[in-house]
Formats: structure tokens, C-alpha cells, sequence
DNA sequence: GAGACCGACGTTTTT
DNA sequence: CGTCGGTCTC
């Protein structure tokens, strides 16, 4: 056989001049679009308004990078969800070819854990660590709480919710905790000891059953760059270019690991601060702002112009904004000058919302425009189930984004518990919720259980039985030893093991849940899925980075056609556009949500999810409210639109009531 | 020690 | 309105 090697080569890879290039970028882009793309070396800051073409801008500095000569090893993209990346990259393709698919992309989790599967142990972690969702780490606080009596009997103490949502604050904010307290949480500041004692106990449990929540991947790779000089500087060799996009919602444990990566300075952030609506996620705006300051030389792009909406529409997103209190300053424009008014539009009620909905999606349909290129948008998940019966009825298909999601509901977190088990034997937390499943078992004995598996005393495998028979008398248990035992082995495929499990957990499914045959499509969905794999980690570790929700939409697109309308939170809608959009409960008390009114910074980030919310429209922009909505949360009647509309004049908002024909 | 029952509470957004 | 956490009973 030959063998081949490599020769040291004398070619200089040169950098073609701009008439050499294929694509023509002075011809396709505009000139702040331009100049961004063809910075190649040196810390950029592109400031990108709503609609600007900011993927575009991305998409073709990618290519442009590989034209030039780069490796297209060399660019790491750091988007905020791996679809964004993915799409990115394909769109690159289109315009170069398939070179670009060997950047690395992903989000700041999946390359975190990229990186950490490779080093964990320098960490003293195992490679196969199993990570935690939010309702996993919920479960691990919730259990150290009762277990360490902190829910004492008298003295109010946080709910586990509570308690992750202030650790991770600490997290992500880099934040030591009596700030935190004092700051989000006054009300529980005398707690201050226990809380930390928690939190404490919270981190060596992860620790030692080989455990990471979210945060813990972005805060340990921080910890492997920092304490690890020789790697920081090759992976920082590595990726010799690199791109977050989003940047307005990077949070400070992000920030550092930009700057850790970055010390080369080749680094462009994306992004608009006028969108940052992750302030809940530790996402600090002021992160944009002070980005010229953590890489001295910026060059700093603002794009403009806009090319998604109509001048009426824009004219009432810029009164919008106008209003919110720092921010980099840019007004959109655009040179598409026909167009309606946005309206604003009073129904009496609830229902009437719904059903004006519906019957105006039903006449745009009439008109050409497809369900695709329209959405309805909304505050939070709960909002738009009236809207869901209404459509059903009139049989509009619909497809809902956030809320509840795929990979939170109870029978699908059950058969992953079980495959987790298999993949790290010390995950605990996934032991303890599959033996609770088991008739005649609670806490007690689950605890037992698991005692002796974290001792050691006790594994799948052949001496199970013996092992068990010693302390339980529970058969169930024994059964779910020798159903796991039996599919233990790497030869057997994902979806097998997951279909072997299915098998196990159906009698419980069918005991526990009235509307089973429901869930079991669920899980018939999750075999689907499970198909796609070869590798439990690579299943495993997507599922918790990446749920699965959009995913199956994905298959689904490619072979419906994608004929249904969109209904979306406007977290979710971030980044997208369509031809016409509602945008449903406008309306003070909801919209911003009363509980925002706390603090000027909340009311704030209100504002700009109402921004996002609106520049989503591309033609067509319908705010509604209703006139009478009980409020359970303070006891009163919710009647006022926004605030935000708030001395805007008609001009820009065209005010509507509805007149009912009988 | 498991599971049913009851009362209080708070209520968003997502990797 | 539903979930969560705590208590009571079997």
C-alpha cells in the first residue's frame, strides 16, 4: 500500500485582490454591509437594526474569510441557537460551496461541551458527564433542600425555582451572592448563610455524581481556559476567527470566554442592543456597549437600512424605541415607502381577539398571502390558548413555538432518565426518578437504592439480584435491573435501547397518565428521533442542547411545504420575519406584564421585546387588545393598551374597534 | 414508608 | 387553575 505524507510546501497561499473574488460583494451588498465583511483582521462591532441583514452580513464575511484563502477550520461561529448556525452555513454554501460546512459553529453550550467532553478530567470530571436542563437541576436542589431541612418549619424558604434561578444568577453575572440577594431577592437577604450553605452542597453533588446544569458548562470551560494556559492559547490558535452573533444577549461568563478565546482580537460581535430581551438569563446589554472597551481598536459598523418592512411600519418601530433610555443610536430606514398603517386594534374581550384573528388570517389567505408568511406573537405561552381552540375549530393549521416544550413533559423526561442511567451509572438524579415510577417505591427506598449504587455496592450487571435481594423486597426493582442490564451493551443502537424501555415504562404510562394514548405518540415521536443516532452520549447531549421541538418541525417543513401558520412567543420569533403579523395581547398589565413593573430595567427589556415583537412584520403589522381581562395576579381588570403606545401619535397607529354583524 | 389529600401560592421568556 | 409542598392516614 502507498503510504502518503505530507511535504512542507513552498506555495504562498496569497490573498486575491477583490476582482478576483467570485461573488460579487460590492454588487450584493450595501456599503455598511461592505465594509463589515471585508474586515479581516482586527475586533469589529457590527451594531444591525432590526431587518437589516445582519445573516447576510455573517453569511457572506464567511465566505469571503474561506475566498481569501483561510482554513474554514480557522472560523468559529457562535450563534445563539444551532439552528441559527446551521442555517448560516448552509446559506454560505449557496454562495461558495460546500467548504464552508467544516466551520465550527454551534452555540456557546454545544461548544462548550465540545471542549469539555475532550477535557473534562482535568476537571476532575468524567468525560460522560450528563447534563442537567433546567428541570433536572431543579430536582437536585430540591432534593438537597428537604434533605438538608432547610424547608424548615417555620421561616419561609426559597422554592427550588427560586433557588436556581439565584444561583444561576450568580453564574452567569459573575456575581458573588449577597449581591445577588440584595439586589433581586431583599426579601430572603437574612437567609443569606443557608442559601449559600446550598449552594454549596449543590455543586459538590454535581461534582460527585458527575453532573453539569447549563451554567456549569460555560463556567467550567472558563475554569479549563483559565487554569489551563496551553490549551486556552491552542484553541485560541485554533479558531483564528471568530463570530458571535446575538451578542446583545451574551451574558458575562460568555463575554469571558469571547475574551479567553480572542486574545488574537480577530473577533466580530453581531448584534443590536435594542433587541436584548435575555436580561432573565444573566444577558446584560451593557455587554455590546462595552465591547469597543474589552478589545481595543474596534472598528464599530452600524447598519441601517432595512430591507424587511414598509416605512409605516418602521416609522412606528422607531417611536417605539425611541423611547427606551440608552442605547446605541441608529434610525432605521427603508426604501420600500408604500404601505398600510400599522393598526391597533380594541376587542371586547378575549374570544373576540381570537376570533377576529382567525377571521382575518382566513381573508389573507383569501388574498395569496400563504399561512408561512404569517405569525401570531405573544408575550408568553399561555396567551394565545384561546386563539389555539378558535383555530382548531376553524381548521387553520397552526404550528406553536415556546411554551411547553417536547422534552419537559413528565413521560418523555422518564424515558430519558432511564437511557441517562445507562450512559452515566452515577447519575443519581435519573435513578432516583425512574425507581420512583416503580409501584411500592417512594423516596425512601429510591434513596436506598441509590446509596448503594453511589457506594458502590451495587451495579447492573449479573450480581444485582444477589445485591439487591439483601436489602429490598420489591420484585419491580429487580425487573428494572435486568431490563436495563439487558440492553447495557454500546453494540445495541439508540433507538433499540429506547424501544426496549418503551416497552418497560408502557404499563406504567398507561397506570399513571388518563390521556396516555396521547403521550404515547409522544414517545413514538422520541423513537423517531432516537433513529437519527448511533451514539446514546450524541443522543443525550442534543437533547439537552438543542430540544428536539424544532428539530421535528424541521422534518415536518421538508415535506409539507411549511402551510401553516405561525404562533410563537417573541422569544422565539427572534430573527424571523413574515408578511403579515399579529401580535395579541397588547395590553397593559400583560404586555408589559405587570410583574415587570418592579423594576425600570424589566420595564425596560419590555420595551424592547415589543420592539422585536413589531419589526418582525414585513408588510402587514395588527396589534390587538382586549378591553376587559381579569387579572388574577393583582385582582384587577386589565383595560388599557401597552404603555408603550403611550403618546404615539395616530400617524403611525391606526386605532380600530370591531363591530360584530349578526 | 407509600400515597392520598388539602391548602397556599404565584403566575414569563430559554440554552 | 394548576402546581407544589406539607400533612395525615392507611
Amino acid at each position: 500500500m502507498k503510504k502518503i505524507t505530507l511535504k512542507k510546501s513552498t506555495l504562498e497561499l496569497v490573498r486575491t485582490g477583490p476582482g478576483s473574488f467570485r461573488i460579487d460583494y460590492e454588487r450584493e451588498l450595501n456599503p455598511a454591509q461592505l465594509e463589515a465583511v471585508e474586515i479581516v483582521d482586527g475586533p469589529v462591532l457590527v451594531i444591525a437594526g432590526a431587518g437589516t441583514g445582519k445573516t447576510r452580513t455573517l453569511t457572506y464575511r464567511v465566505a469571503r474569510l474561506i475566498e481569501t484563502g483561510l482554513r474554514p477550520e480557522s472560523i468559529l461561529l457562535l450563534t445563539f441557537t444551532r439552528k441559527a448556525a446551521r442555517e448560516m452555513l448552509r446559506r454560505a454554501a449557496m454562495l461558495l460551496d460546500d467548504r464552508t460546512e467544516r466551520v465550527a459553529g454551534g452555540t456557546f453550550h454545544s461548544f462548550a461541551v465540545s471542549i469539555l467532553r475532550r477535557h473534562a478530567d482535568r476537571l476532575k470530571y468524567e468525560r460522560s458527564f450528563t447534563i442537567l436542563d433546567q428541570g433536572d437541576a431543579e430536582d437536585v436542589i430540591n432534593l438537597l433542600r428537604t434533605r438538608g431541612g432547610f424547608a424548615g418549619r417555620k421561616r419561609r424558604f426559597p422554592r427550588k425555582g427560586t433557588l436556581r434561578a439565584i444561583f444561576s444568577s450568580m453564574m452567569t453575572t459573575l456575581t458573588p451572592l449577597d449581591v445577588v440577594l440584595a439586589r433581586d431577592y431583599p426579601h430572603f437577604a437574612e437567609l443569606h448563610d443557608d442559601i449559600a450553605a446550598l449552594g454549596r452542597a449543590y455543586l459538590g453533588y454535581k461534582m460527585k455524581y458527575n453532573l453539569m446544569d447549563y451554567d456549569d458548562l460555560l463556567v467550567n470551560l472558563v475554569r479549563l481556559l483559565e487554569s489551563e494556559p496551553e490549551l486556552r492559547e491552542k484553541l485560541s490558535s485554533d479558531y483564528r476567527y471568530i463570530m458571535v452573533d446575538e451578542y446583545q444577549d451574551t451574558n458575562a461568563i460568555q463575554a469571558r470566554i469571547v475574551q479567553l478565546l480572542g486574545s488574537h482580537g480577530n473577533v466580530m460581535a453581531v448584534g443590536d442592543d435594542s433587541q436584548s430581551i435575555y436580561s432573565f438569563r444573566g444577558a446584560n446589554f451593557r455587554n455590546i456597549m462595552d465591547f469597543p472597551k474589552a478589545f481595543p481598536g474596534t472598528r464599530v459598523v452600524t447598519l441601517e437600512e432595512n430591507y424587511r418592512s414598509t416605512q409605516p411600519i418602521l416609522d412606528l418601530t422607531n417611536e417605539i424605541i425611541a423611547r427606551a433610555s440608552e442605547k446605541y443610536q441608529k434610525q432605521l430606514f427603508t426604501s420600500k415607502q408604500e404601505g398600510p398603517a400599522p393598526a391597533i386594534i380594541a376587542t371586547e374581550n378575549e374570544n373576540m381577539q381570537s376570533l377576529f384573528v382567525v377571521q382575518r388570517v382566513l381573508e389573507l389567505r383569501e388574498e395569496g398571502v400563504p399561512l408561512s408568511e404569517i405569525a401570531v406573537l405573544f408575550r408568553a405561552g399561555y396567551l394565545s390558548f384561546d386563539l389555539e381552540i378558535e383555530l382548531g375549530k376553524a381548521n387553520v393549521p397552526f404550528v406553536k413555538f415556546g411554551g411547553i416544550k417536547f422534552m419537559e413533559t413528565a413521560h418523555v423526561k422518564d424515558i430519558v432518565a432511564h437511557l441517562r442511567v445507562l450512559e452515566n451509572p452515577r447519575d443519581v438524579v435519573s435513578w432516583h426518578r425512574i425507581l420512583l415510577l416503580l409501584e411500592g417505591v417512594g423516596p425512601r427506598t429510591a434513596q436506598r437504592v441509590t446509596d448503594e449504587i453511589t457506594e458502590g455496592r451495587l451495579s447492573l450487571g449479573p450480581r444485582a439480584a444477589e445485591r439487591l435481594g439483601q436489602f429490598v423486597r420489591n420484585k419491580k426493582i429487580l425487573d428494572l435491573f435486568e431490563m436495563l442490564d439487558s440492553i447495557r451493551s454500546e453494540g445495541i443502537a439508540p433507538p433499540d435501547k429506547a424501544a426496549v424501555i418503551l416497552e418497560h415504562y408502557r404499563p406504567i404510562l398507561k397506570d399513571k397518565y388518563d390521556d396516555f394514548h396521547k403521550r404515547l405518540k409522544d414517545l413514538d415521536m422520541f423513537l423517531e428521533i432516537a433513529e437519527r443516532y448511533r451514539s446514546l452520549q450524541s443522543l443525550l447531549t442534543d437533547l439537552a442542547l438543542e430540544p428536539p421541538s424544532e428539530s421535528v418541525a424541521d422534518l415536518e417543513e421538508e415535506g409539507k411545504e411549511r402551510e401553516f401558520l405561525t404562533l410563537s412567543t417573541v422569544h422565539s420569533a427572534k430573527g424571523l420575519e413574515w408578511h403579515s403579523v399579529f401580535v395579541i395581547h397588547v395590553l397593559d398589565g400583560r404586555f408589559p406584564m405587570a410583574a415587570s413593573v418592579r423594576s425600570d430595567a424589566e420595564m425596560e427589556e419590555e420595551r424592547r421585546l415589543l420592539y422585536v415583537a413589531c419589526t418582525r412584520a414585513k408588510q402587514n403589522l395588527y396589534l390587538l387588545y382586549p378591553t376587559y381581562m381579569y387579572d388574577r395576579s393583582t385582582g384587577t381588570v386589565l383595560s388599557k393598551p401597552s404603555r408603550f403606545l403611550d403618546g404615539i401619535s395616530g400617524n403611525f397607529l391606526e386605532s380600530f374597534t370591531l363591530e360584530v354583524e349578526e
